[in-house]
DNA sequence: CGAATGACAGATATCAATATCTGTCATTCA
DNA sequence: TGAATGACAGATATTGATATCTGTCATTCG
């Protein structure tokens, strides 16, 4: 029986998310979790010190499901390195793309959340910037790719790809447009970044 | 005397402006405009039918000072199109820096009214791209760059550096690292561009 | 004895009553 | 006669009294 069980961190934080997705981020409060739970609030926390760092906890979750689908990609050094990256950014936008667009309200609220933990986001960012940055050292090591610094270069393509990654742009994501501007951005970093 | 002056539309919108950055854009009210004009509110709506297209107005006034400024580079067709390149991209960073570090609020409150006036701002955005367009037409003409159409190009430049004019990033502006960010952006999209 | 509870103080949110604002228009003013 | 006014209705914002929440901790429970 799920209420019998031990209460865990892992259970706290699956009842938090469904409390978001109920109650949206402004009116999810940790009375909700509990009474989610049959618990009382006392013993949610036991497990987290603070709200705060349970929205943190529940929100490194949800970014680290992005990270870890394409650290495969990031990390298949057999495929060619310039096919890897349009492969990588296009996965990139294809799953931010599907989020936001499947839940819509599900993906404000951790639009919001992300908004409020920018220590967990800048690692997340962190991540990605070094998956990329692999793809780009493995491209120079084959001779596909001039670099000076692959992390810099790294670090340019994901600032310069936002508009198809941030958050802050999903309203711009299904517009008819979206999909010849990420080609055109992606064909023009490429070549620039081609020996 | 400025107060018996007759009351016209550029006069209003000073008016306008002053009290946006008394008040901000929550509080900002039309009975508050034409108290600082000394006049009804009922004379304010004589010459703006509605407080949208007041703001609207305002909007654009403030949108088309940076237009005008960047018009002079983009224009200048006797210099090189890459040096034209990277002096209107740096000088667009600039204008926007030094807006947001000189009066963060008035900042901020432009920044709202902008994402109320979509229209206005797309207007905007339409001709600092068509700027762009003509730089990068002239490089293509010249033979210093290549594109298989420059429109494309340029819009994919101007949003690959969303970050360094968007006023959603303006809060990185001011970090360390956004003078390095900001150079191998433009040198990645330059060498995209060349022929 | 360690996990869970629930009462509590201070902080934050909600709600309904009140005040202000938007937009109109018949009237006044110069 | 055309520009300006100010009273007005409906919509929006402010306020302050009330309810809920956060985070703690002495106590209970198994």
């Amino acid at each position: 029986m799920a209420a019998t069980e031990t209460l865990t961190a892992e259970r706290i934080l699956e009842a938090t998310e469904e409390v978001l997705r109920r109650h949206g981020p402004a009116k999810a409060t940790v009375v909700d979790v509990a009474r989610a739970l049959g618990v009382s609030h006392g013993s949610v926390y036991r497990h987290f010190r603070t709200k705060a760092a349970l929205r943190e906890a529940v929100t490194k979750r949800w970014l680290d499901r992005t990270s870890e689908a394409l650290d495969g990609i990031a990390g298949d050094g057999s495929r060619d390195p310039e096919t890897r990256l349009r492969d990588w950014l296009a996965a990139l936008f294809t799953a931010k793309r599907r989020k936001a667009g499947d839940d819509p309200e599900l993906f404000a609220t951790y639009s919001v959340l992300a908004g409020e933990q920018v220590g967990a986001v800048a690692e997340h960012i962190d991540e990605l910037t070094e998956q990329l940055t692999r793809i780009v050292a493995d491209g120079v090591a084959a001779g596909a790719f001039h670099s000076e610094d692959p992390a810099v270069s790294a670090r340019a393509v994901f600032q310069a790809t936002g508009r198809f990654h941030d958050p802050a742009y999903a309203g711009e994501w299904d517009r008819a447009e979206a999909d010849a501007d990420f080609a055109a951005a992606v064909d023009l970093l490429l070549r620039g970044l081609r020996a």
